[in-house]
This record gives C-alpha cells, sequence and structure tokens, in this order.
DNA sequence: AACGGGCTTCTTTTT
DNA sequence: GAAGCCCGTT
C-alpha cells in the first residue's frame, strides 16, 4: 500500500488552502478524503489549532471512526493528539450539541428509530394511513417546518411525552436552540473556527443549514456532485449551489488525478457518466496502467448469475495468499489468482438480491460478510452496528477481514476494494424502475447512472459487471433487458461473455444491446 | 384473543 | 415470497 501521507500538487493546495469558503470538487478516488484528513492533521499538527476548534463532518458514523484512525496516524509522533476534535457526522453532532445544552429537555432524551416511528401513531390513525403520514411528517420536516395541525402535530405531541426526537427533528430543534438562544450560538460558532464536511454532495437542506451556522471563515466542503446518490431521502437541494450563493467568491478547487482505478475502469466510467450534465466540465485522469478490460457477463437467470460469480471468485483467490488483505498485486494487469477474500466486494442495487450471493458463496465454502440488510433475532429488528458480532455467531457468515463483502451500492460509497462485482445490471433493477404497472414508472435515470458510477468506481483492479436475462423479484420473474449504462461502455473498454442460453434456436435478429 | 384468507406492497439510507 | 394489514370468523 502506497504511504498515505503523500499529496500531489493539487492535492497539497487543497489541504494549504488558506482558512475561508472552500470547495474542494472532484471525482472518485482523487483523494478527496485524504486531503480531508491531511487538512485536520494540517491544522493541528502545522498551526497549532486546538483540536476542539475543528468540527470534521462525515457521512456515516464508520466513515467518522475510519477518519479518527487516519487522522490519528498522521498525528503520530509529532506530540499533537486528537484532544476534543469532534470527527462526527451531521446527526450526531446536531445531537451533542442538543445534549449539551439541554436542549429541549433537562436530563436524558433519545432518538427515535426510524422502525419504530409508526407504533408511536399506534391508537391515532388506522396503521393503513400511517406510513403516509409519516411520509407528510417528513415532508415537513426536511423543510424545516414543524408539524402544526391535525395528526402530525398530535404525533409531535407523543414524541415530546417521551422525550424522544425523530432523526429529522435533530435538525429543527438544533436550529431553533439557536434562534432562541444566541448566546448558545455564538459559544459553539467561537469555539469550531474550523469547520470541515466530507461527501457535501450528500447534504440535505437541514444539515447544510445547521452547518452552515456554525461554521466562521474557514468553511471547506468537499464532494463530488456526481456521486449524489441519496437524493431520494431528502426534498431536492444542490449543496454545491447553494453553497455558491451562499459564499460568493469561495475559492473553488479540483482534483484530477484518480489514484484508485485502472486506466480502462476509470475511462469506462467516464464514459457512463458522461451521459449525465455536467455543471463543470469534467475532468478525470487515471495514474494506474491500463489493467484489464472491464469483464461483462450475462447469465440465463439471476441464479445463474450468482453461481458463476461464486466460480469466478474461486478463481481470482491466491492459494497461498488466499486470506491477506488486499494484497497489492495486479499492478501488472495479468490476470492473477492474487487476490485475498477481503479484497473482493459484491455489490448491488436491492438488499434482496444478496440471497442467491450467499446461496452460492456458502455453497462454494467461502467466507463472506453481508452488510446493512435488516436482521431479525427472534421476531425483533436488531441494530446491525451494535449487534452483528453477535448474530454472526449463530449464522454462516465470517468474520470482517477475511471475508468476501456483501453491500449495496449505497453502502459502498467512499469505500474501494480491488476486485468489485458489480452485479443485477438491467433495465428495471440498475436503473431500478418501479413495478411497470404504477405510475412512477420514470426511474430517476440520473441518480440511476450516478448510482452505476459510483458502483464501478469503487474498483481498483478489476470490475466484473453482470446482468441475468430474467430475476426472480418481488414474487415475479421478470424478463429482463441489460442495464442501457452496461451499453455506454466503449467495446475497446470491456470483454463480453454471454452465456449461451439453453437449447432454443432464435431468429438472427437478436437485438444486440452492444452494438446500438 | 387468536386464526386465517384475501389484499397490498415491496428500493436505495443516514442517524 | 414475505410481510403487514384488514376484517370476518371461531
Ligand atoms: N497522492 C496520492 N498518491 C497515492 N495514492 C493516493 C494519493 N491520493 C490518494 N491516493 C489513494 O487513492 C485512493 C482514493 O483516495 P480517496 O479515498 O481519498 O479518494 P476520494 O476522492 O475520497 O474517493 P471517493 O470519491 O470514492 O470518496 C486511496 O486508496 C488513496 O490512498
Ligand atoms: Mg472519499
Amino acid at each position: 500500500m502506497e504511504p498515505s501521507s503523500e499529496l500531489d500538487a493539487s492535492q497539497s493546495q487543497a489541504v494549504h488552502a488558506d482558512a475561508g469558503p472552500l470547495i474542494v470538487a472532484a471525482g472518485p478516488g482523487t483523494g478527496k478524503t485524504r486531503v480531508f484528513s491531511h487538512r485536520v492533521a494540517r491544522l493541528i499538527r502545522d498551526l497549532h489549532a486546538s483540536p476542539r476548534s475543528i468540527l470534521a463532518v462525515t457521512f456515516t458514523r464508520s466513515a467518522a471512526a475510519e477518519m479518527r484512525g487516519r487522522i490519528r496516524g498522521l498525528l503520530a509522533g509529532s506530540g499533537a493528539d486528537l484532544g476534543e476534535l469532534w470527527i462526527e457526522t451531521c446527526h450526531a453532532a446536531a445531537f451533542r450539541i442538543l445534549r449539551e445544552e439541554a436542549y429541549p429537555y433537562q436530563g436524558e432524551f433519545s432518538i427515535l428509530r426510524e422502525e419504530d416511528k409508526p407504533g408511536l401513531l399506534e391508537g391515532l390513525l388506522p396503521s393503513s394511513e400511517r406510513a403516509s403520514l409519516l411520509d407528510e411528517i417528513r415532508g415537513l420536516k426536511q423543510g424545516l417546518q414543524w408539524p402544526q395541525s391535525g395528526p402530525a402535530l398530535a404525533f409531535q405531541q407523543r414524541l415530546q411525552e417521551r422525550r424522544l426526537l425523530d432523526f429529522d427533528d435533530l435538525f429543527l430543534f438544533v436550529l431553533r436552540l439557536f434562534d432562541e438562544k444566541p448566546e448558545s450560538l455564538k459559544r459553539w460558532r467561537q469555539r469550531f473556527d474550523h469547520v470541515i464536511m466530507d461527501e457535501f454532495q450528500d447534504t440535505s437542506l437541514a444539515q447544510y443549514r445547521f452547518i452552515s451556522r456554525l461554521a466562521g471563515e474557514d468553511f471547506c466542503v468537499i464532494g463530488d456532485p456526481d456521486q449524489s446518490i441519496y437524493g431520494f431521502a431528502a426534498t431536492p437541494f444542490s449543496p454545491f449551489a447553494q453553497f455558491r450563493r451562499d459564499h460568493p467568491g469561495c475559492r473553488v478547487l479540483s482534483l484530477t488525478e484518480n489514484y484508485r482505478s485502472q486506466a480502462v475502469i476509470l475511462d469506462a466510467a467516464k464514459q457512463v457518466i458522461a451521459r449525465n450534465r455536467a455543471q463543470v466540465p469534467r475532468c478525470l485522469r487515471a495514474r494506474l496502467q491500463r489493467g484489464l478490460p472491464v469483464d461483462i457477463s450475462g447469465h440465463q437467470s439471476d441464479r445463474q448469475e450468482a453461481e458463476m460469480i461464486a466460480r469466478r471468485v474461486e478463481g481470482l483467490l491466491g492459494g497461498a495468499s488466499r486470506f491477506t488483505v488486499d494484497s497489492g498485486w495486479a499492478q501488472t494487469g495479468e490476470e492473477a489468482r492474487c487476490h485475498g477474500l477481503a479484497d473482493i466486494a459484491i455489490l448491488y442495487r436491492l438488499n434482496a438480491q444478496a440471497r442467491l450471493f450467499e446461496t452460492a458463496l456458502e455453497r462454494a465454502g467461502l467466507p463472506y460478510v453481508t452488510y446493512g440488510k435488516k436482521i431479525k433475532k427472534d421476531g425483533v429488528l436488531i441494530d446491525e452496528a451494535e449487534d452483528l458480532e453477535d448474530f454472526r455467531d449463530s449464522e454462516t457468515a465470517a468474520p470482517r477481514g477475511e471475508a468476501i463483502t456483501l453491500m449495496t451500492v449505497h453502502r459502498a460509497k467512499g469505500l474501494e476494494f480491488p476486485v468489485v462485482f458489480l452485479t443485477g445490471c438491467e433495465d428495471g433493477v440498475l436503473p431500478f424502475r418501479r413495478a411497470a404497472d404504477g405510475r412512477r414508472a420514470e426511474p430517476r435515470i440520473e441518480e440511476e447512472r450516478r448510482l452505476f458510477y459510483v458502483g464501478m468506481t469503487r474498483a481498483r483492479q478489476r470490475l466484473f459487471i453482470s446482468y441475468a436475462r430474467q430475476r426472480f423479484l418481488f414474487g415475479k420473474t421478470l424478463k429482463l433487458a441489460p442495464s442501457a449504462f452496461v451499453a455506454d461502455i466503449a467495446e475497446e473498454l470491456r470483454r463480453i461473455q454471454e452465456q449461451e442460453s439453453p437449447p432454443r434456436k432464435r431468429p438472427g435478429l437478436q437485438p444486440d444491446l452492444f452494438n446500438l
């Protein structure tokens, strides 16, 4: 692994950019997250900023944990430590402030988990109307409005009786706190001289308002508009555009060198994303050598897809290095059995797709870890983060570190793997389209394309794209065409293998997706 | 209260 | 296919 201390010229410029509103907008694998950690480390180590004056915002808790480790590593030997540095998600930062301010309640209060929300409406509404009320409440809160009347208000009162906040409330309350108690806002603003955010493209309006109120002169946001994949979860909002409006004349830096993916993979990904309108012309160059073509395979069925991937994985695993993490080979551009289990990720659009892979991997005796799937234990939903370790004992799954990773593309955001299988690349699955008869049959195609792009750009050395002609989903067997995204990859960058169909004569005119 | 048949719905997810 | 929900029956 390359030393994580190196920076190229643009990265260095971003790290050393003076305090002042700063956007770092750059493509995947260009070292945005590296810049983030170095910028924080530099503040502490070189500029002697007090760690407690820094607020570093990440998208997930696991990213926060990893960031903590990276920064600690960068500070090692300098005598400095992390002190009271805040590395938090937006939600966690809001929650911490509310707790420290004992607002809106003295003493204990807690967060209502998403799955417990409907229960709170017990007796208030027939359960068939609960979901839509919760949607309505979310809509209100996302627009920074408090529920004012009707069952929405009743829900809010029930939260209050139980000293509970839902996730959206965190921002409503912290913003209200700042409005009601200017002295409190002043204190927090004075504390956080330096605010930095990663994955800024997925910041919601409420989150942005919250962080903006805390931030002073030194406010740095880092992200990639082409990797915005959580639009579905919030009301439409363009954080980069808003930041520019709020900070006219802010500095805008970009990073153009991709250190993650071999050139063929990156070029293929660029061809796909090129179909989305770019606000700013894209510039992204591979630093690694070309590598092997993107491997595209079509299968007769979803089961076949899973079986073939399991076999493929076996072929990739190096004998001796089978259990080494990220063995760092394949710079040679040669196919080789040199990978460890932890080097390999199987990515998919829908959690429901995971099961077939689990079955196939189990049959092949290959250890894996599935992330994010809702897990029930004795009929009760358990929280993965805390309880997965125990849970694993009772299942076939393996401990982290020597297992294949199974997760949705959404979850893979920000991560990288030497070998990536991007699966279920069918029209209707990726891009996902709700059941054909539904009104909202139109997928939000640009976001789906970004998702595909995120999936592709997780790969360092090998990218396998696969689709099935037939898939069993939601109780129906669907006939599916390959995703149009696949056809956007130029011939010279890919190698296609269509698994031959069972003996059935087909007319010569077979629509060939790849010769559009 | 507990059972079961018929009905609908079912992404992606942060906390 | 599985789960949740409604509603009528035991
Ligand atoms: N200057 C550099 N020299 C060598 N390797 C680098 C350099 N900068 C970054 N890398 C490596 O490139 C990979 C991608 O870096 P990083 O995760 O920071 O990119 P990113 O822009 O945050 O990607 P994403 O958009 O997917 O979040 C990592 O493996 C990182 O160690
Ligand atoms: Mg990153």
